[in-house]
DNA sequence: TTTTTCAATAATGTCGACATTATTAAATTA
DNA sequence: TAATTTAATAATGTCGACATTATTGAAAAA
């Protein structure tokens, strides 16, 4: 992101929602704006107005003249987002299945054949993977056409970060798992490529939930 | 709304939504920092927390250094928007027909009385029935106990607001029109109390689809 | 000791001033 | 006349001061 041609308040609106994303400031806690100006070295009006924007999008709550906090995290808002999550992704899916083309065909393939090589690396870099993790669902669902849409997978994907790092580690330093994981983009490849969307729906859909157990063990170890 | 509790910046956040959606600045409309100081009677710091939100909420956009605009709206982005309600509302609506229990479906009938009943009425008012309108569609997905997908389902709908303003007017003086929306929401009740979830989410979501070519045309019109 | 009151402290929320940047309009040049 | 530069004007974006409200902790009362 080229950030010179931002504002101050845009500025610090990336770092902060990249600051709670990483843990930076862990969930519930308190949001000082003399704290945040002291760390971002700014004055009042960025601060206030990137938190005016991370509560629009669910990552700080507020109450008036009781300040900001860091939006709580727990084992029922987890279940929820990645449920939405799930669903959303279903409907992108269904919808690329039904209209894309050869250019999106091709994407899919491109980005399958990076997962599939990385993940069969020896050391596999964690923040490598999840790009091409990522890169490869996003090919899926590139079809789909709906700006909104895929606005509100983007929203829910960054919602469900905070939880998502609790499974990646896991993930990508478990072999039998990141096989089994690896075989269900295999699979569901073959499926939007066969144009199969309901199987396709379906796996999708599973596939995202899958983390969902263990992010709650590692949750209840916190 | 109590707005005793709330600070200046969230009372010129529900102002500012209001006056947009009524279109007491239209789309594309240049928003002067110094013009809502005056119209408001505050300083700029609330201003601009407001105008964040509403970045947020994709009703304003911005551009460093260059100001606040009226997000625009146009025939792309109105069926952009319509078309990802409609899957939506679909979603929510299947939820709640798995999950929904005694207390939603006496809602639902509660809510299609009072709907039926206006309906039939000779003077219509268009925000009493809008009221009802929208209350009957709530009780339907009120049991889809997911808060994700209910917010979701919020934020498109005001964000289909001004579109729909366009709809409204035509649809309760239009005695056939309404006579048919009104069937397409009893034949919706019977299908969704009888559990019937494939055929209920087809018919919600072209329910939701049909103002879609009558807005098209009241947007030429302008 | 526990509860309540009240003063001291610290934080939030708002404002207007100021610095920076864009826009406009006039003046200069081709 | 048209295009370009430059000065003016006006708007945005940022800051720190100040007013308002909440919190803390000490003192007084039960």
């Amino acid at each position: 992101m080229d950030t010179s041609k931002q504002n101050t308040a845009s500025k610090i609106l990336d770092a902060l929602t990249s600051d709670i994303i990483q843990g930076v400031f862990p969930p519930g806690e308190k949001l000082q704006i003399k704290t945040l100006k002291d760390r971002y070295k700014v004055g009042t009006s960025p601060i206030r107005e990137a938190l005016s924007q991370l509560i629009a999008k669910d990552l700080v709550v507020s109450e008036n003249q009781k300040g900001f906090y860091v939006s709580n995290i727990s084992i029922d808002d987890l279940t929820d987002i990645y449920q939405a999550r799930s669903k959303i992704e279903g409907l992108c899916l269904d919808m690329a299945i039904k209209k894309g083309g050869d250019f999106w065909e091709s994407k899919i393939i491109a980005a399958s054949h990076l997962l599939a090589k990385y993940s069969k690396s020896e050391n596999i870099d964690m923040d490598e993977w999840q790009n091409r993790h990522f890169s490869f669902h996003e090919a899926l669902v590139s079809g789909c056409n709906s700006p909104r849409l895929f606005q509100i997978r983007q929203s829910l994907y960054e919602k469900s970060t905070r939880y998502r790092n609790l499974w990646l580690q896991e993930n990508v330093t478990n072999y039998d798992r990141l096989q089994a994981n690896q075989n269900e983009h295999v699979a569901l490849m073959v499926l939007v490529l066969e144009r199969d969307s309901i199987p396709a729906q379906k796996l999708i859909e599973a596939h995202i939930m899958t983390p969902v157990e263990i992010i709650k063990k590692n949750l209840n170890k916190a």
